[in-house]
RNA sequence: GGCGGAGUAGCUCAGUUGGUUAGAGCAGCGGAAUCAUAAUCCGCGUGUCGGGGGUUCAAGUCCCUCCUCCGCUACCA
C-alpha cells in the first residue's frame, strides 16, 4: 500500500475565500486525496488556516476584536465551510498553534546553526498614529513619476513603476490616513537563500514531469536579475511567532515575530503534530522524517500559482538548510486563476461568489463538479452563470441523475424495489463491460496524473456509456416480448448505479453516498477489472429504495438573480 | 520594462516527440425512442488553428516578427 501525504495551500485567515481560491488548492487536493483513499492507499491530507501577518491584525482591528480571538473565530468559520464543501482533511490545523510556534523556532535555530541566517539592519516606514511599521503597500502617496495620487509604496498602479515608500510625495498610511510617518531603523533576520541557489536549482532541474507553470516560476526566481535573493523572515508585529533560536531568546530580536511566509509552510509539518495531538493519528514522523519511515511517502502539494515561489524555493530552503532529514515535496500541482464573469473575483468589492454564499444557494456537489471540470490548469479559466447552469444541468441532472432515476423507477414499476433475477447477460452486456473497462482505465490514468479536467471528462464518459447502453438495450421494449431479457438489463443497470457511486465519489461525494444508500450500502469499493464481477455485485433479490432525484435543475430565473446578486459591492 | 502563460468551431476546451480528410462537450439542425428530472440515444462541423514571413517532402505543432488578453515582478498573503 502506497502512502500519500497531501497538502493544500493554507487559506489566509482574514475572511471567507471565494471560489477561485477553492478551486486553486483545497478542492483539487481533496479530489486527489479522496481518489487515493478510494484506491486503498494510506493518505494523510492536511490543511490549516494561515493566521499571521499585517492583514490579520488589521482585519481583527476592523472587527473590533483581539487578534487571537478573531483568528479563533475565523478558523471555526472556515472549518465549517470546508466541511460544507466536503473537504476531507484528516486535520485542519492552525499556523498559530503551539506546535507551529515550537517547530518554526526550531527551524530558525537550526538555520542559524548551519550559517544560513544573517542579521540585516534596514529602515522601514513607521506610522506613529497606527503604532506600527507599515508594509510598503499600506502606504500611499503621489507617484513621483506620473503624478498619480494613489500610488502605493511598492508600485504605482497607474504607471506600473516600482517604487520605494520614501519616493512618494505626501505619503500617508492607508490604515489611518495619517501622514505622521518616519523612516525608522530596524533589524531583521534574513534567510540566506542565495547560498542554496545551486542546490535548489539542481533539485528543481531533476524534478520529472512537474507542470510547466511550477518549474517556470521557480526558474524565474532562481535566475532573474542577480539570482535568488536572501529573504527577510522576521517582522515588527505583535501577532505571530516570537523570534527565538529554538528554545532560546534571540538577542536583538526582542518583540519581533517571524514573517508569515516563513512559518506558514512549516505548519504543514506542525499540522501533522496537531493531528496526533487531536487523537486522530499516532505517529507524525513516519510522514515527515525520512529517518523515521517517510522515505516511501509520496508528498504532493496543491496551490495557486501565486504560491509557487514559496513552495519551490523558500520552504525547501528552510527544510534543506536545517540539515535534518525532512521529507521534501515530490510533486507540486499548481493552478492558474479563475475569473468571474469577464473580470476578476474581488474580495474587497465583493465581486463573485464566496464559499459561504455558494453553499447557501446550492449543495456542494454542484460546485465541486463545475469547479473541478473547469479547473484552471493550462490557463486562467472563467466562471459564468450561463456556463455553470448549462454544465451542471446537463452533466449532473440529465446524464447522471436522470440515469439513476429512469433505471430505479422502471425497475420499481415492472419488478418492484429489488434487483430482478431472471435472464442472463449477453453480447450487449459484454460489449458494455469491455467499454467500461477501457474507460475506467483512462479515468484512473488521468486521476493518477492529477489531470483534473480530463479526469472529469472520463468520468462523464462513464456516465454516458450507461445511457447509451440503456437506450440501445431498451428494457421498456424488451419487457413486452421478453420480460426475462428486460430483467437482465435492469439488473446490470442497477449494478451500474452502484459502480457510479464508487467512481464518482472523488468528485461528488454526496451524490455518491445517495446512490450507495439507495441500495442500503454504506461504502462501495473501487471497482477492479474484470468488471463483470463488480457489475454483478448486487445479487438478484437485493432490495433498494428509489432515491430522490440526485440533482435538480438550475433555472434561468435563479441564474439571473444570482448574477445580479453577486456582481459586486454588497 | 523583464519573465511566464494564453490566443484552435457560436461557447468551454483537447490536440504527445511536426505526418493520413484538425477533435470533444455544450449550443444549433434533423431523426429515433417514450423507462426517466421534456431527461435519453443516433446523425449532421468547409473553423483564414491571432496576423505576416521562414524552415521542411510535410507545421496548429519548429524559427523570426508583429498584435491582443492575463499573471508574476521578490516587505500583501
Amino acid at each position: 500500500m502506497a502512502r500519500h501525504l497531501i497538502t493544500s495551500a493554507i487559506p489566509y485567515i482574514n475572511g471567507i475565500k471565494h471560489l477561485g481560491n477553492l478551486v486553486g488548492s483545497q478542492l483539487p487536493a481533496d479530489l486527489y486525496a479522496r481518489y487515493q483513499r478510494a484506491r486503498g492507499q494510506e493518505v494523510l491530507f492536511l490543511c490549516a488556516t494561515d493566521e499571521h501577518g499585517t492583514p490579520a491584525e488589521l482585519a481583527a482591528a476592523k472587527a473590533g476584536k483581539p487578534v487571537a480571538e478573531y483568528c479563533a473565530e475565523m478558523h471555526e468559520v472556515q472549518a465549517r465551510i470546508a466541511e460544507g464543501f466536503r473537504l476531507s482533511f484528516d486535520h485542519f490545523g492552525r499556523s498559530s498553534s503551539d506546535r507551529n510556534h515550537a517547530l518554526t523556532q526550531h527551524f530558525a535555530g537550526r538555520l542559524a546553526e548551519t550559517g544560513l541566517i544573517r542579521e540585516v539592519s534596514e529602515t522601514q516606514m513607521y506610522s506613529h498614529a497606527d503604532g506600527r511599521f507599515l508594509p510598503d503597500r499600506y502606504i500611499e502617496g503621489t507617484c513621483p513619476n506620473c503624478g498619480f495620487d494613489s500610488a502605493r509604496g511598492d508600485q504605482c498602479d497607474n504607471c506600473t513603476k516600482q517604487l520605494d515608500p520614501v519616493d512618494l510625495i505626501n505619503p500617508h498610511s492607508t490604515i489611518s490616513g495619517s501622514t505622521d510617518l518616519e523612516m525608522r531603523e530596524t533589524k531583521h533576520l534574513y534567510l540566506c537563500q542565495s547560498k542554496m541557489k545551486d542546490e535548489l536549482e539542481e533539485w528543481i532541474d531533476t524534478r520529472d514531469g512537474w507542470p510547466v507553470l511550477t518549474t517556470s516560476i521557480a526558474k524565474k526566481w532562481l535566475n532573474d536579475g542577480d539570482g535568488l535573493q536572501d529573504r527577510g523572515i522576521t517582522r515588527d508585529l505583535d501577532w505571530g511567532i516570537p523570534v527565538k533560536k529554538g528554545n532560546e531568546d534571540w538577542p536583538g530580536m526582542e518583540g519581533k515575530v517571524f514573517y508569515v511566509w516563513f512559518d506558514a509552510p512549516i505548519e504543514y509539518i506542525a499540522c501533522s503534530q496537531e493531528w496526533v495531538d487531536a487523537g486522530k493519528g499516532a505517529d507524525w514522523e513516519r510522514w515527515w522524517r525520512t529517518d523515521k519511515g517517510a522515505d516511501d511517502v509520496t508528498y504532493t502539494q496543491f496551490m495557486g500559482k501565486d504560491n509557487v515561489p514559496f513552495h519551490t524555493l523558500g520552504f525547501p530552503a528552510t527544510i534543506l538548510g536545517s540539515g535534518e532529514p525532512w521529507k521534501l515535496v515530490d510533486y507540486i500541482k499548481s493552478f492558474n486563476y479563475l475569473n468571474y464573469e469577464g473580470g476578476q473575483f474581488s474580495t474587497s468589492r465583493g465581486r463573485g461568489v464566496f464559499m459561504d454564499q455558494a453553499l447557501e444557494i446550492l449543495p456542494a456537489d454542484y460546485w465541486r463538479w463545475w469547479l473541478l471540470s473547469h479547473a484552471p490548469e493550462s490557463s486562467d479559466a472563467e466562471f459564468t452563470w450561463e456556463n455553470f447552469q448549462a454544465s451542471v444541468n446537463k452533466d449532473l441532472a440529465d446524464v447522471l441523475g436522470n440515469f439513476v432515476s429512469r433505471v430505479t423507477k422502471f425497475c420499481r414499476s415492472k419488478f418492484g424495489e429489488e434487483v430482478p433475477e431472471s435472464g442472463s447477460y449477453g453480447p450487449q452486456e459484454e460489449a458494455l463491460i469491455a467499454d467500461l473497462e477501457a474507460r475506467l482505465a483512462a479515468y484512473e490514468t488521468q486521476m493518477e496524473a492529477m489531470e483534473v479536467r480530463k479526469a472529469s471528462q472520463e468520468l462523464r464518459a462513464l456516465w454516458v456509456a450507461g445511457n447509451e447502453y440503456l437506450q440501445s438495450a431498451a428494457p421498456w421494449a424488451a419487457f413486452k416480448e421478453d420480460p426475462e431479457r428486460a430483467a437482465a438489463i435492469v439488473r446490470l443497470s442497477l449494478n451500474l448505479i452502484r459502480f457510479y457511486a464508487a467512481v464518482s465519489s472523488p468528485f461528488i461525494p454526496d451524490a455518491s453516498a445517495q446512490m450507495a444508500q439507495a441500495f442500503g450500502l454504506e461504502t462501495v469499493d473501487w471497482p477492479k477489472a474484470p468488471l463483470s464481477e463488480a457489475l454483478s455485485t448486487l445479487p438478484a433479490g437485493h432490495t433498494f429504495a428509489v432515491p430522490e432525484n440526485l440533482f435538480r435543475k438550475v433555472t434561468d430565473e435563479e441564474t439571473a438573480d444570482w448574477q445580479e446578486r453577486y456582481s459586486g459591492t454588497r
